[in-house]
DNA sequence: CAGTGGTCTAGACCACCAT
DNA sequence: TGGTGGTCTAGACCACTGT
């Protein structure tokens, strides 16, 4: 497993893992072996390989589930929506050394267009917050992204009109008091 | 600190830096007391310090640097594109408990408009990758999202049609190489 | 109950950065 | 050289799941 250090421990485990995963080794939806058994097997401590396949939560390949085991998520065939999927496309070309960035072409808030307010179905002329971004990595454009939000979901953004104050901050203090209430961040519920 | 079990340790460790931060008693840019000392003021083992860390790093608020230390998170008026827009949202809807989900609307390869070709610095009529979604909190539309990725960036993901593979075996596959070659996913070039 | 993931610790060593 | 983050270990205990 180790040789001198091409690679963090935790990284190569995450890779034989997901490649077991991609050639189908391991299916969607099937179980892993117990940590404890897959730390003898690999030769890791428990902590590194949960970094492992933490890992590889963040990028979708895998689903943790408390009492139970950890499963292979399910492919695109049997999942019925799709949470993550720019998210998914970001996180690749980090692993490629591939800076992202984006370029914003418009951040307005302007009346729902009737094909707009259907889709979200919410009235015609609701003032919706109008975001267009050139996606691009290294700086070469790859990517057009656009986002429609009603305003009333997230007021601030309004606002804030996006040059003076950090999205993270305006996000955060959207959602300051759930975030206090809340217990911890679980896993979704899962039918394997 | 610890009481009996409100939250995990690294979780109320988190919210403290996170408070600090965001009340101002921690000024972005600035850099926060090395882990070895954080661990004995909170007291708390590193490793549990550096989880709560890492997780503020997943949610944009610091960055670390390896021999140097760890640095807030510069605010949107010090850093000139925007990276990871979508993502923030999605973490938040997360920290608010709140399932988020996608609907997919448009999933197709075609020409490139005059616009898209424009915006993208392509030429006209280039293979584009069209996909509309409306996203959803909890089953409600709360914000549509339209992609357009040229189709020679990603081949797969124009053969898949989104049916049949998963969307993270495509987009793997495609990186395959370079992700076998880089070493470590490092933060971004610093400038505290 | 036994099995599983979730959290936490104390300590060690390595790699990077500044001096 | 000394300080800093990055990785790794072995072991412990808790919380959840299913029989």
């Amino acid at each position: 497993m180790r040789s001198d250090h091409p690679d963090p421990l935790w990284l190569q485990v995450a890779a034989l893992v997901a490649e077991d995963v991609s050639t189908g080794r391991l299916g969607a939806g099937s179980r892993l072996p117990a940590e404890r058994e897959l730390c003898l097997r690999l030769g890791v401590s428990r902590v590194t390989l949960r970094k492992a396949l933490s890992h590889l939560v963040e990028e979708g390949v895998l689903r943790p589930s408390h009492g139970r085991g950890w499963y292979v998520a399910a492919t695109s065939s049997e999942r019925k929506d799709w949470p993550n999927r720019l998210e998914s496309f970001s996180e690749t070309a980090a692993r490629m050394n591939l800076t992202p960035t984006s370029r914003v072409l418009r951040s307005s808030v302007d009346p729902a267009t009737l094909d707009e307010a259907e889709e979200l179905g919410i009235a015609p002329g609701t003032p919706l917050f109008h975001l267009d971004r050139v996606r691009l990595l290294e700086g070469i454009p790859t990517a057009i992204d656009r986002t429609r939000v009603p305003a009333h979901v997230a007021p601030a953004l309004a606002e804030t009109d996006f040059t003076t104050g950090s999205l993270y901050d305006v996000l955060a203090s959207a959602g300051a008091e759930p975030v206090r209430a809340e217990a911890t961040i679980e896993a979704q519920a899962s039918t394997p």
